[in-house]
Formats: structure tokens, C-alpha cells, sequence
DNA sequence: AGTCTCCATAAATTTTGATTATTCAAATAA
DNA sequence: TTATTTGAATAATCAAAATTTATGGAGACT
């Protein structure tokens, strides 16, 4: 091994010396004896070809060459120590980041409220939220880009079972209808009353869409037969059509709650068919697990376990 | 010993490994093995309590901790590094201070030519010259605040014994007159001749006024019959007063040398009596000795051994 | 001078780190 | 898929380095 001329564990002696002015008090302070100080010293001294303390009298004092190695050698424990600080602070969740994946739907309802309760109990580490296909956020997860990802659609099979995929959250696709449409007055609806409504959807290539279909498909909907208004690629222009009695679609609770709560939007009672979809935390066991991950995954995931409570609170 | 949690030899590993991405290259760049590196990480990590590394596939990828580490790891290696350099320099004489002593009169017409000479082959190293008394240039030289001195004069007994003392050439302390002075026709002077000469002299607390004084009276001269006109403390102010007529002086020849040359002044020739004195170098033989101090020492000084010949070709 | 401190030195022990040989896991190739 | 290859972990052995105990010597203070 191609030597350095030094180790950290001389450079703390010789602070010691110069500090305490002595090779006994030096060796008291760090807890050795006396010898192992006065050896290293002397390691050093003949690895780098100079004197470092003149031992005439009483006290040890520095040289030329002491002094000008003693600065160098203040700078580097310093950076060791910071080092040291650097890490115990991330050891203690008191820095570092996070980095989440989501996608667009539980990205923009669901995240920031998870992510405000994480940042209250540990402000000092500081989380990052990437929004992309379900696709991608997988891949991201599999090579380490992400920490963790939250997301409502299925994965691709061979990422499947790379991945740890835990369920931990339903969500419930509700049926909504503009306030004032007629059949918003109907208690309860049936399969049959979807085929009358004409509906506003996402557009056909993002994750929330076809999980719609495939549950509809799934409890035996023909799903040819539903009369498709318009396709709009962002959650919240669906919410405004429905809202202008354009159509009816199938949203997300998490994202209407505003809508719901102030009756700008009805949700419906379908007594024959159930449409929900499981929320999965997903992660990477083959990789390291940051702290702040683990923390995320133990303490701050399972209040939202179920999805009403948590977020009626806020 | 309350441990550091880490060595530079597994910093200078962790840097390795990062810049390879492969614990066997960084192996082989470090010429070790590969378990040696393995070994040294997982010391690190456990240390640290972090996990450094991701090892799950062919490449060795870093962990936020890793990446934390690694930012200080180069900062430090580089700082080891800078040191090495520094010390280097110091002992290659490409850096570093050589403090030197020297009385007034030495110290105005001798040292600035060694001075010269020295920074001339070692222009890197910075020299500081340091006029004091006899005296005080002693005890700095003893404690270490002077590395070596030039001096004329007698060292304090006490510090006799402690110090090296070694004369390295003859300061001839010439008799000068004025040039238009009755006795500059004469070829030879004798020590009666003194007795009839008004004398500008040095102030009596001056090492090189009790320098003459000693000499003189040791070779049997009464110096209370010396006429003393006038006690400058100025070598140059005497210069002056003799070049104008005022009376005569003992001088060293090395603050003479413009005047002579320019017939300013005369220098008699003494046919029974020398006065000379022992130009000394003083060290401390038991304190650490600088490069420059060593070399100045060995080099330089010898070249001013006879004090005629390197002065005249200046 | 005598005593006390402090540093250097020597020999022995302990600890640490490195090497060889082997196993294990993942990635590449057939 | 299986086989081969590459890289990392593990275990046992071995070498080297650091620490300790014990001791000697040189200054400094009384």
C-alpha cells in the first residue's frame, strides 16, 4: 500500500503536545502512556524527515516545521469532526434527504399532506417529491433514484418482484355527477345507469384511467358501451367539467374532498359495484434503507393507513 | 485511546472505491487485496453505523451517507496532500524563515551581503535579520527566537557554556584619520602617536566601543590618556565626524570599505599594535537546527571567512 | 548536590491489518 | 434454462504496528 506519511491518530498527538506544551500531559489527556506518544512522534518525524518539537527543557516546544504541520493538522481534524457531525445528524435524522416517488394523482393530493406531517416531526431533513408514470417511478426506485415510492397502479411484471410491494391504503374511485344532474338524486345507482351518463375521463395512457377500466371491466361492465364526453390529462379539468355538468367520471376520493365537502360535486351511491384500488408504498430491499426511508415507511405511512380519518383532520 | 471513527487509510479506500466503483479495482489501484479493502469499508461502516456502499450489482454505488462521507473524505485527503507538499518545500528549502541576529555594526555591513548571497541560492526562503545587543541577540539565540547570530563582541559568561561559539574570521578594527589629518603622511604610527590624537568614539555601553577598549588595553595602551572629543552612538555619524576633520576612531574595516576606496578617509597603519577581533557565529547546539539555518551555516558563511575577498567583489 | 519531571529506549504483549483460500451472489453468455 | 464469469463477503492464518511495562538519562527546581 503506497503510504501516507501520516495518520489522523498522530496528527491528534501532536495537537495534544502542542496544546498541553508537554509529551506527558499529552499522553494523560488521550489516555496512553507516555511512550506510545513519544513513538509516534517519532514516526512522524522520520516519515517526514523534519523535527517537530525541540525537547530541551522542561516543556516541548514546536518548531519551524512543527508549526507549519500543526496548521495543516488543526484544519484536517477539523474537517474530521465536521465529518463526524455531518453524519451523526444524518444518523439522527437531523439532515439528509428523501427522496419520494409518486404519480400524478396521489403526487398532488396525497403526498403533500404525508410529506407536511414527516417535515413537522423531523424538519431538519428535507424531502424531495418526483412525480412520473407509475412505470418510471418503479424504475427509479429499482436503480436507487428514489427512496420510496407511493403508488396506485400495477407495475410492470418484472419489476414486480424486484420490488417490495406493500399495500397499505384503499382508494376509493368514486362516481361522480354533476350536483344538478338528475340522477344525483337517485339514492342508490346500478350498473345499468352508467351506460346513460356521459362521462369525462383521464385520457387513456395515465395509470388512474386504466385502473378504472380495468376494475370496471373486472365487475363486468362493458366498458365499450360507456359514452365518453371528452379525455383530459389533468385531474383538476375533470373536476371543473364535472362541476360545469359536462359528464360524469370516476375520481379518486382523495381528490374531490374540497369538492365534496362544499356539494359542488356528488358522489353516488352505485349499490351493485365497488371501485377501489389498493395504494402501495413501494421500495427497494435489495438497497440500502435511509433512515429518513425507514422512519417514513414505520412512523409517518400508517397514519394514513386508512384514508378518511387522517385526512378529514386536516 | 477515545478513538477516531475513522483513518485516512480508509478514507484514502473510500475515495478509491468511489472513483472506481469497484471494490477489486480500487484493490488493485491501492495495491492491496481485495478482502483488505472489503475489510477496512465494513470497519468504517460500522463505525459510522451507515451503510456506504450499495453492493447489489456489479458496481459499488454510493448511499447518501456515502456521498456526505465522500465530500469530506476529498477535502481532507487534499488538505494531507497540501501539508505533504508544505513539508516538502520546507525541507527542500523552497519555503520556510531563517531568523538571524546580528549586532548593529555587523548587522548593517556584513549581514546584508550573506543575506544576499543566501537569497540568492535559496530565493525562496524568507530571512529575517534581527539587530539587537550582544547581549539580547545571545539569550535569543539560546531560547530559540534566532536560529543563529553574527556577533563581535564577548557573550554574558552564562551564556558562554550554552551556546556554540565559533569564530569564523578577523574583523580588523582600523585606526582612521582624516584624510587632510598632520599624521595621515605618516607611513607607520606608533601607540605614542594615539595619545596625541583627539578620539571620536562610540558611546561607552556599545559592544564594539568596549571591543577596542579591551583590545587596547590589553596590548599595554592607557586609555584614560586617549583624548575622547566626542561619544556618538552612530557608526555613521562617527564616520562623518572623522571625514570632517573632528578627530580620529578606531572603526571596523567592514564599515569602511566606500570610504577607503573613495580616500575619504585614512586608515593608518599601526606599526605596534593590532587591533582585531574574532567575528563569531553563535547557535544553540540543543535546539533543532532548520535546513536554512544548517545550510547558511555550512554555505554561506565559509565564503566570508576571509573578510577581504568576497567583499571586494561586490 | 539531590530530587523530581520529563522524555527516550528496550523488550514483551496485544491489537490491528493483510493475505490466501474459499464461498456466495449476481450478471453475462451459451 | 444452465454454465461461466466477475465481484464481494467470510474464515483462518500470518505479519506488522502500536501499546504497555520497566528502565535509564538529562534538565530543572529546591
Amino acid at each position: 500500500m503506497p503510504e501516507l506519511p501520516f495518520t489522523l491518530d498522530q496528527l491528534r498527538i501532536l495537537k495534544a503536545i502542542a496544546a498541553q506544551g508537554s509529551f506527558k500531559k499529552a499522553a494523560d489527556i488521550l489516555y496512553v502512556t507516555q511512550p506510545a506518544v513519544s513513538l509516534q512522534i517519532q514516526n512522524l518525524e522520520k516519515q517526514l524527515e523534519i523535527t517537530i518539537f525541540d525537547r530541551g527543557g522542561r516543556k516541548a516546544l514546536l518548531t519551524e516545521a512543527g508549526r507549519l504541520l500543526l496548521e495543516y493538522c488543526e484544519r484536517i481534524l477539523n474537517q474530521c469532526d465536521e465529518a463526524c457531525k455531518a453524519i451523526e445528524d444524518l444518523n439522527s435524522l437531523k439532515g439528509g434527504t428523501l427522496v419520494i416517488g409518486a404519480s400524478q394523482t396521489t403526487g398532488t393530493y396525497l403526498m403533500p399532506r404525508m410529506i407536511g406531517l414527516f417535515r413537522q416531526k423531523y424538519p431538519e431533513v428535507s424531502v424531495q417529491l418526483q412525480v412520473h408514470s407509475t412505470r418510471r417511478t418503479g424504475w427509479s426506485v429499482a436503480n436507487g433514484q428514489i427512496d420510496l415510492a407511493i403508488i396506485g397502479g400495477q407495475l410492470p411484471a418484472d419489476l414486480e418482484n424486484l420490488l417490495q410491494v406493500i399495500p397499505y391504503a384503499t382508494d376509493e374511485l368514486a362516481l361522480v355527477l354533476p350536483s344538478k344532474h338528475q340522477l344525483s338524486n337517485k339514492k342508490e345507482l346500478l350498473k345499468e345507469d352508467l351506460y346513460k351518463l356521459n362521462f369525462v375521463t383521464l385520457d387513456s395512457q395515465s395509470t388512474t384511467r386504466k385502473v378504472v377500466d380495468k376494475l370496471l371491466q373486472d365487475s363486468g361492465l362493458e366498458i365499450q358501451r360507456l359514452k365518453i364526453e371528452m379525455e383530459l390529462n389533468s385531474l383538476e379539468a375533470i373536476k371543473n367539467a364535472v362541476q360545469s355538468g359536462l359528464g360524469a367520471s370516476f375520481l379518486p376520493v382523495v381528490s374531490i374532498e374540497r369538492e365534496l365537502a362544499a356539494g359542488t360535486i356528488h358522489k353516488a351511491f352505485l349499490a351493485d359495484l365497488e371501485v377501489k384500488r389498493e395504494l402501495k408504498l413501494i421500495t427497494n430491499p435489495s438497497r440500502y434503507t435511509s433512515r429518513a426511508s425507514e422512519v417514513f415507511k414505520k412512523n409517518i405511512l400508517p397514519q394514513f393507513a386508512s384514508l378518511e380519518s387522517p385526512l378529514r383532520k386536516i
